[in-house]
DNA sequence: CATAAATCGGACAAAACTATCCGATTAAAA
DNA sequence: TTTTAATCGGATAGTTTTGTCCGATTTATG
C-alpha cells in the first residue's frame, strides 16, 4: 500500500507527536528505537518531513524532532503521504494506464475509485493527534 | 496499489479473455501490443500466470494464449493478484509492523481492515468475464 | 524432414527503493 | 573557547522490481 519510506515516516511522526504533546523533544536515536526503524533512513525520511514543515527539527546539542502542539491536530496523514509517496495512492489508474478517467475507464475505474477514495478520505480526516490517542493508555503500538 | 507486473497480468488476462470468449488464441506480442507493456516481461508474467492455471499456453507455430471459455467467468481477479503479488496487499499492517492485529493493533488498525475488506471484496467478486465486459463496445480501455 | 512460428527458461541489465556511512554544520554546555 | 551532542547532506552500497536478450524447445505446415 504506503512504501517503506511512508511507513517509517508515519511511524515516526506519530512519536513525535506524542512526545511533543507532553513537552518532549526527541531525538533520532530515540525515534529509530521506539518505532523499530533504520535510524539513517529514518534520518532521510525526517529531513523531508521536516522540508515539508510536517515535524520542526533543531540541530545541535539538545537539538532533535517535534511538532508545534497546536499543529498535532491540525496535521493529517493525508500529508504526510503525499509529501514522501505523492498522490499516486489516489490518482493513477489501479491497472496502470496513463490516461484513465471516467471519459475513457478501464474496466475497474469506478470500482477502483469508490475504494480509493473510501482511503483518501481516511487519510485526510485522521490527524495525528487521534493517531496518538491509543498510544498512551497500550491501545496501540508503534512496533512489534 | 497493485505492482507493474500484477497491473501486467490483469490487463494482459482481460484481453485473452476478451478473445478467447471469440474463440481466438493470442500471441505474445499481440497481447504486448493490445495492452501496451513490455513484450519480455509480460511473456514472464504469462508463464507464472500459466503455472498457475489462470492461462493456457500453447507452444509451437499457431501456439499462444488462451482461457477455457467456461473458466472465464469464474476466475476472479483475486486470483490473479494473489498469483503475481501474493497476498500482501490484504495481509500485513498498513503501517509495516510485523505483528499487528486486533489485539495488539497499530493506531490505523481498524481503518486499514475497513478498507482492505472492500479491496479484497471487490477483487473476488469481479470475474474476467465481467472485466470484458465493456471493451467489446468500446465502454472501457486496456490502453492509454 | 526441414522450416518457420511460437512459448520456455535462464542469464543478464537497468532502475527504483531501501539502507548505510561519514564529514560538515550547528548549537548547548562545560 | 573547547568539547560534545545533535541534525544535514552527499556519496555509496544492497536489494527488489522491472525489463531485456537469447538459445532451447515445441509444434504446425510445406
Amino acid at each position: 500500500m504506503f512504501s517503506k519510506a511512508c511507513e517509517y515516516g508515519i511511524r515516526a511522526s506519530t512519536y513525535i507527536a506524542l512526545q511533543s504533546l507532553e513537552g518532549r523533544r526527541v531525538s533520532l536515536k530515540e525515534i529509530a528505537e521506539e518505532i523499530d526503524s533504520p535510524v539513517a533512513f529514518t534520518a532521510k525520511i525526517l529531513q523531508l518531513l521536516s522540508k515539508n514543515n510536517i515535524v520542526d527539527s533543531v540541530k545541535g546539542a539538545h537539538g532533535g524532532f517535534e511538532i508545534n502542539k497546536e499543529k498535532i491536530d491540525k496535521l493529517k496523514l493525508s500529508q504526510i503521504v503525499d509529501a514522501i509517496d505523492g498522490d499516486k495512492i489516489y490518482a493513477g489508474c489501479g491497472l496502470g494506464l496513463k490516461e484513465c478517467n471516467a471519459d475513457k475507464p478501464c474496466p475497474v475505474h469506478d470500482k477502483f475509485v469508490e475504494i480509493r477514495n473510501d482511503l483518501k478520505q481516511m487519510l485526510e480526516n485522521t490527524s495525528l493527534f487521534e493517531m496518538t490517542a491509543g498510544l498512551e493508555v497500550g491501545l496501540t503500538y508503534l512496533k512489534r
